[in-house]
DNA sequence: CCTACCGATCGGTAGG
DNA sequence: CCTACCGATCGGTAGG
């Protein structure tokens, strides 16, 4: 059946939803940075105009807002998971590096964004207060497995937890999806780095 | 003898020479962003006026490539000696770690504007070069030591040596000089726990 | 009255 | 190093 069927002009594009034009805002965000990328520039990657981009949107900052929410909600799963979870703080602390790798491979955009803002406007200063609870539930985390003897002691904990959640922030800088390895890979090897060394013959 | 004495007016305030300027504008650029300074929010940072900045340097561009070039120097000089050095692929991977802790930490201010740097003029597209050629020289220097069988072989190179240097370039997020490790610290730190790992027992 | 837009232009501010 | 400005472009919105 025909029914129901879509409208039969060109009464615009393909179909450029609210998500779509969220995908190409990010992604020309992390390309060119937030403050360097105009509405305009949004509308010509989409081939629209310019005011095309305000019927989905109210403003510039509504779409940083959505894509940082975005990498906030999916972050703060994985982190409320392992902070609650069972195991002990050892396993936790590992399993939650293996979900946020695999959090940051799948949501790479967002999470790129989020780990550039600067806290310039209202909106990032949210997103920075709530980054702030996540980086402090992960320093929890190592905390309680050094207590527990699972971690080395002669390192701060601290500097432990910000050490090893740069290396794995870090991934946003150089991970492509369509490149040589998968997220579980690069999870697996950075696990694996990060607990038993570099040095040959330590696992 | 007060022959030569400074102005005696206050032509301006106690002397912001050249130096002073391109201190306050990398300070500025890392807080707020390049693109979302202006060279306004410069002036009246330092108590001038607008045009008062344009006395010491061309443009806006002009301070960001100062202050990328003297990134670049310091991490060339590092990575050139221990490219060219003595010792074994190994040693002189932990050395090179070793020095460019020191260089982020002497350095910060315009180490952390390199790393955010995203292309969009040639002024930054040349230094992305420049920072490519570092990051090829680094896991030169990686795959010399897995080579040697001095490094663990089940990690792909290229991947140990992206997640070793985005745990040390980690550091321009959080480090700050007035808190409680020294930069030695922070080095040897990060250096244990690169090739030994976290897990307790392994050195 | 809805949706998905367009051509033109608003008030302000950027770097220079 | 200041006052007084410029060409252009910004984010956002009008009527249709």
């Amino acid at each position: 059946m025909t029914a129901t069927s879509p409208p039969r002009r060109g009464r615009g594009r393909p179909g450029n939803d609210q998500a779509a034009v969220l995908r190409a805002a990010v992604d020309l965000f992390n390309r060119k940075g937030y403050d360097a990328t105009s509405i305009g520039d949004l509308a010509k990657e989409l081939g629209v105009t310019k005011p095309a981009i305000y019927h989905h949107f109210d403003s510039k900052e509504d779409l940083l807002r959505l894509a940082l929410d975005d990498a906030l909600d999916e972050l703060t799963t994985v982190v409320s998971n392992a902070s609650a979870g069972s195991g002990t703080a050892y396993a936790r602390l590992r399993d939650v590096i293996h979900r946020s790798v695999e959090v940051l491979v799948a949501h790479q955009p967002s999470v790129t964004l989020l780990l550039r803002i600067r806290g310039n406007t209202a909106v990032e200063q949210g997103a920075l207060e709530r980054r702030r609870w996540l980086d402090d539930r992960l320093a929890e985390l190592v905390r309680d497995a050094v207590a527990d003897g699972a971690l080395r002691d002669d390192v701060p904990p601290d500097l432990v937890s910000r050490l090893l959640f740069g290396m794995v922030n870090s991934l946003v800088e150089w991970y492509r999806p369509e490149g040589t390895y998968d997220a579980a890979s690069v999870a697996d090897a950075l696990v694996a780095i990060a607990f038993d060394g570099l040095a040959r013959g330590q696992a």
